[in-house]
DNA sequence: AACTATTTATAAGA
DNA sequence: TTCTTATAAATAGTT
């Protein structure tokens, strides 16, 4: 892009080469930044010279860029989706419910004794502890998942290990 | 870089960007390309687009280089640790706060007036709440700290999986 | 590291 | 999206 147009293929001489490396890494880096907040794109970049010597550039943070890299639906395809799965539970019947509840409440309610009354918080604060043990019990089994999928990834590396020193 | 200067700066229209992220994204990872090619390099690109999409390069093996990046002397450390650490918050006042309110709790609720104890039911409800989202905050921080783990786990077998083939 | 002739990349328009 | 084209930017070879 110069002087001459050169072939992309391996410059022979080393010093030439570690010289290309330095102007052209420079504007890879220069490019992967302006697209990143040009596009407001998130952009990891990271290279390793023929001397091994590393650089590297990331638009935000390079641990959170790779995670979601590894993460992405079909990089990793059984292991890492099932993690961002959630299963929506069917809010509608529950929605329902309780429009219909709140609709006649007001005037329900005022034909109520203080007996009634009572009874009727009693019986709405055992249904919320319900809810509320509901989403506990939730989150609980979420990190039951969660920890079976460690024992099951920690066995397979064992695994892995034990063909890999055999 | 034509037919008129730009400023680097996010590009306000959504379809112009779009067509911009289009044009450089390919721009970027022709020169990510063509570093490694003529300069032996090994590099690795990550982009995501704003709307999620991703888009990679990598002149070997993705896997293999970011494991070099990871493994690289002085790469991460403060990133990704932050997320496991937990601020333990001291949980001494509040209960002693509990206790020495609990003491003398009855003898205190009998002097006061209705106005006071429904102030003081308010208040406690509000406490309540706080506790509740408490508990569940740390259910969640526990399920990041097995996701975390997991993420760590996948990449660690395939580490594993890299050095087996190879 | 600087220079500069060319090649490339690309912004705007179609 | 793709093509076109005028112009900005990158850079190969030179100093």
């Amino acid at each position: 892009m110069a002087r001459e147009k050169i072939e992309i293929k391996r410059i022979a001489n080393a010093s030439a080469r570690q010289v290309t490396f330095s102007k052209r890494r420079r504007g890879l880096f220069k490019k992967a930044q302006e697209l990143s907040i040009l596009c407001e794109a998130d952009v990891a970049l990271v290279v390793f010279s023929s001397t091994g010597k590393l650089y590297d550039y990331s638009s935000s943070s390079m641990e959170v860029i790779l995670d979601k890299y590894v993460l992405y639906p079909s990089t990793i395809q059984k292991d890492g989706q099932q993690i961002l799965e959630f299963e929506g539970q069917d809010p509608k019947r529950i929605k329902q419910q309780f429009e219909d509840a709140s609709q006649d409440l007001r005037e329900e309610l005022e034909g109520l004794t203080l007996k009634d009354l009572e009874k009727l918080e009693e019986q709405f604060e055992m249904e919320l502890s319900c809810i509320r043990s509901q989403k506990v019990e939730h989150l609980v089994k979420k990190i039951n998942e969660l920890q079976q999928k460690v024992i099951q990834m920690i066995e397979e590396n064992t695994k892995l290990r034990g063909q890999f020193n055999s």
